[in-house]
DNA sequence: ACTAACGCTGACGTTAACGTCAACCTGTTT
DNA sequence: AAACAGGTTGACGTTAACGTCAGCGTTAGT
């Protein structure tokens, strides 16, 4: 009767998971010993589930933005709550807080540094219309002029 | 009057600045090690002027935006080509573009984990909010069951 | 003159996040 | 049986980004 999971075995061995994302064996053993991953044996070797793959994606997101594994792990703890007391939900909740708050934050900064570049390239590409414009007939002469 | 104005010296010292930034000495040593900053010297002391406070500015924003003293080297030196060769500017225009298009890429991961984080703060006040009105058991992980 | 504050230069230590390598097991193919 | 592909566990190496410490030189105040 208890036969509610659904045989269909949506496990990975390690060399799949590696190569869907593009990250080295000794990365996926090491986010496991760091507790960010926690597949299961068979015999010596590991099984990825469908929930260690969808946590590997997470934390290979949170690295891209810049995050060390120790704060991608409590964000990952965020989702796992499970059956918290009151007061674990309620620290979790703030922290989730506090972390939309920092990311709001990085985005803004980020959006800082677009426009700073946007106007880079602006001027670049004025220095370059002026560049060409000018012909450089005469190179050698610039060339020897600037010392 | 070929007096430079030295009376309102826009000048920093080193602890000046690392007051001002919240940063170690020996951080500052390190980038002017990397290149990031070229104070010049009064006999010995370094003397950081307007253009180096504002570099450190840019720098540690790169690395709250979780990019490498490296990364955050060549983005600075885009700002820097003074008259550079017309393929020197045209390398410089197509980096900054790049740099800005994973900019993109990044803001829209951020919102991403924006909404998954709000989301999760949704669920955990649903789950405060039975918690505390009767001890029932929660199901956060079914409740996130995303795909 | 002495000390305290401030600054400098090495040089070694540290942490995170892996890479690399050796040695081993294990099932499958040749 | 031998080799091979794929997996495992240590253990040591590496890089980035500093921290820390020792030793030394200059001013400024007492």
């Amino acid at each position: 009767m208890p036969t509610a999971a659904p045989a269909r075995s949506e496990q990975f061995t390690i060399t799949e998971l590696r190569r869907e994302f593009d990250v080295s064996a000794r990365t996926l053993r090491f986010y496991e010993d760091k507790g960010l991953l926690t597949p299961h044996r068979d015999g010596q070797a590991r099984i990825y589930g469908y929930r260690d793959r969808a946590r590997l994606g997470l934390v290979l997101r949170g690295k891209r933005m810049g995050f060390s594994l120790a704060e991608i792990k409590e964000m990952l703890d965020l989702y796992n709550l499970k059956d918290g007391q009151v007061t674990q939900l309620e620290v979790s909740l703030e922290k989730s807080r506090e972390r939309i708050a920092s990311l709001h934050e990085q985005r803004n900064e980020i959006d800082d540094v677009i426009s700073d570049l946007e106007r880079a390239c602006d001027v670049i590409e004025g220095m370059l219309t002026e560049k060409r414009r000018e012909q450089s007939p005469c190179r050698l002469d610039e060339a020897l002029a600037t010392e």
